[in-house]
DNA sequence: CATCTTCTATGACGACCGTCATGGGCAACG
DNA sequence: CGTTGCCCATGACGGTCGTCATAGAAGATG
């Protein structure tokens, strides 16, 4: 069972990843930031950052995907939408546009040493899109369609909150999510 | 005048910076890629790193600028995408996946400590952005409408790039270009 | 009580980081 | 010729990085 400085550190790293990124964040950041203790990072995660990261990618991923999941039983097709970018609205705002995706900021950062890092990064990648496809599919949108749909989401929405932090502003994030948006409607429609 | 091992200098941080990110590029690297001379670093580039930074990123944005540019001056709307996305696809295979933005590198490392390196890249985001719109405008895209998609071209393909470099694959860019650019086509018709 | 496992404290290791000071080469120009 | 200014070599600085070894506390189990 995970013990309470473990699960910390593993929360501690996400959280520091999204502002200052994989190489960019310290072991000694995260020990500051959870108040876990320092003596026992090997002994939770013997592999060492790479172990640690991965778990901070795979939490963020679960953590999101279920935000996903209970927005979709609604139904329509926007609110599909809505249900991914709601989320990172609040980081984004909060942190003052410092904050963005920690899957994102392990990602842009080539690890040819740590293979699964970079597989856990891919995997959560996948889920949120296969989440919001049988999302999308449930408020109407075809099977075939709904996919490449829930590609363009994630991607889409990603990249936005990359501008927003750019430009210190949520404007991109909406305007993108408005577009987004009627590209669903219309999806759902046309069955 | 810039010397040559001075460019040379831009050239190799922007190189570097797609693949390892930011903090994850040192400047012994640069030195190592570019054949620089390591003495002169603070004669060129007096505020250090942040400097560096800073030109790369305006390197990297106007490279990508002109390539916009002179493939917007075709005229349909579906080949400003094009112009967007090819140089992005031709960067992702050549390194096998491990590199993407310089730019998306940068910003995505919060950098408090060097406000400009911060204003450069959105100041990039936001070249790209007017020289696609338009290149949308001279295909017929409404004003309004076109600052709008140019700005969700940018975030979806960057954000496309991303997947991409997580799933190892192409499929994600070239899924988000076909919607993108089905979406160009409609709101050039619609006029 | 003793024993065993789980967790933590402390301190250090070699390597690398960005930065800078000093001095030498080397051209251009007077 | 001498001198001025640009460019580079070298070596070091203090600091931080990830990592680990060693030893001790805490708590359960017999």
């Amino acid at each position: 069972m995970g013990t309470d400085s473990r699960e910390r550190m593993v929360r501690s790293a996400a959280y520091l990843f999204r502002e200052r990124g994989y190489s960019g964040t310290g072991f000694r950041d995260v020990i500051a930031h959870s108040g876990a203790p320092r003596g026992s990072i090997y002994h939770h995660f013997p592999d060492g950052k790479a172990q640690l990261a991965e778990e901070a990618v795979r939490y963020a991923g679960d953590f999101l995907n279920a935000g996903i999941l209970a927005a979709t039983e609604g139904g329509d097709a926007a609110s599909a939408v809505d249900a991914f970018v709601g989320w990172w609205r609040q980081v984004l705002i909060r942190s003052e546009f410092r904050a963005g995706c920690p899957v994102v900021a392990v990602t842009v950062e080539s690890h040819d040493d740590a293979p699964q890092l970079a597989k856990a990064a891919a995997a959560v990648f996948g889920l949120w899109q296969d989440t919001l496809a049988t999302g999308l599919g449930n408020a109407g949108v075809p099977d075939h369609r709904a996919a490449r749909l829930a590609r363009l989401i994630v991607a889409a929405v990603e990249g936005a909150t990359i501008l927003c932090r750019a430009h210190r502003d949520v404007a991109p994030l909406d305007d993108v999510v408005a577009e987004l948006k009627d590209m669903a409607r219309r999806a759902a429609e046309e069955e």
